[in-house]
DNA sequence: GCTGAAACTATTGTATACAAATATGGGTGG
DNA sequence: CCACCCATATTTGTATACAATAGTTTCAGC
């Protein structure tokens, strides 16, 4: 997407997850024009695209609200992502190359840092940690299977933005893209899917522990 | 979507299918709603579903271009396909009511019946037989499932309209069907997913067999 | 006071005009 | 003869105007 419209769907989701748009509430294009400084035109773009990832749904007859995520929509999405980055790490464990490894050892390298200090740098470590799942997706060379998580992989992970993750937690991600990188490789897809999804699924409980009611 | 928008995909979507559009051919929005008879701006909607499914790429700045799909795409839409709709069918047996129950199970007798005939009647067979899909997908009650999966179904079965079906592949599929039926009886997921697991994957090598060069 | 229909308002869908960006072709200099 | 650059043409992106449709209010009649 272009400027405008790419603009208008990152202005329409921040105004989602910061909750300034409630889950329920109704959103029409022209206001939602004003709001971004663009026309309707690049609006209906961003939000036929936030429709197709869910963050807002259409009523019988096409009037947009903000979707309303229950515990069992986040737990299915984990579930999803769980399975499909499993299935993902499983490939990429056979197609990986020698450049695909040597930056997804890098990448964790730079994880690793950012968690070692006495005060962990969170910003780094989300940021990394994105760049981390995004090697591993690219070099599972699936086009599809990339355009299914990129609508699923963020937007669990968003609503939390305080981030109040323990330095445990995070020492044990780095732990985990290291027993990745290793079933990576000795080629071992199996080995690979198993980890990753363990690695998912403990997010998801440490996420769930984070955020008991309020999500 | 509306009237214009709609009939725009499928006129287009029929155009990459039949094989006048052909793999790598450029599409530009105006010839296609020349040939649709609308404005451009449905065809661009249309266009973005179409890319979202992967009928259509975009190539680096923004051309897009009928996608060509190799054999390794198509391996991968199976396995992605077998592996959601598998997990799709494994929480549908813990979820489904007496009223879906009845519903699939009556699905599942006019496929028989469909089959029975010295000549099976493939349309009616295929038509049921998405049908019977649908009532699973349903049943799970994940709409994030639902969507990934609205986008993988269809594609790989829709280029064979030749549809040379063996009879005793239709009623082994009736019969996988029926396993099915009993898994949900039972409200047993596992043995459900694995069910639908077989049950993809051996579609996946009768198609294998059927287009073994063509596509 | 309640029900229903009709006028009205709000919202989405489509078409068109224009702006921005990108590819293409021809010409020029090396 | 090839490489590069500029002018032109094609294509996509955005804005706006208008049409169609869905929702809301008001008022008549019971």
């Amino acid at each position: 997407m272009s400027k405008a419209a790419d603009h208008a769907y990152a202005e329409i989701r921040s105004l989602i997850l910061s909750g300034d748009a409630p889950p329920g509430a109704p959103l029409t294009e022209e206001a939602l024009a004003d709001i971004c400084g663009v026309s309707r035109t690049p609006v209906r773009e961003a939000l036929r695209r936030l429709e197709s990832e869910l963050y807002v749904v259409r009523s019988d007859s096409q009037r947009l609200f903000v979707a309303d995520w229950s515990r069992d929509d986040l737990a299915e999405m984990f579930t999803l992502r769980a399975m499909l980055e499993a299935h993902a790490a499983a490939r990429a464990a056979v197609r990986i190359d020698p450049a695909g490894m040597e930056a997804i050892a890098a990448c964790n390298a730079r994880i690793a840092s950012a968690v070692a200090g006495p005060t962990p740098e969170v910003g780094a470590f989300l940021s990394e940690n994105r760049r981390f799942h995004e090697i591993v997706i690219a070099a599972a060379a699936s086009p599809r299977l990339a355009s299914m998580l990129a609508a699923l992989v963020e937007q669990p992970v968003v609503r939390r933005t305080a981030a109040r993750y323990g330095k445990d937690e995070l020492s044990r991600s780095v732990h985990e893209h290291g027993e990745l990188i290793k079933a990576f490789a000795a080629r071992d897809p199996e080995w690979a899917r198993a980890v990753m999804t363990g690695h998912i699924r403990r997010a998801f409980h440490a996420f769930s522990a984070a955020a008991p009611l309020s999500v």
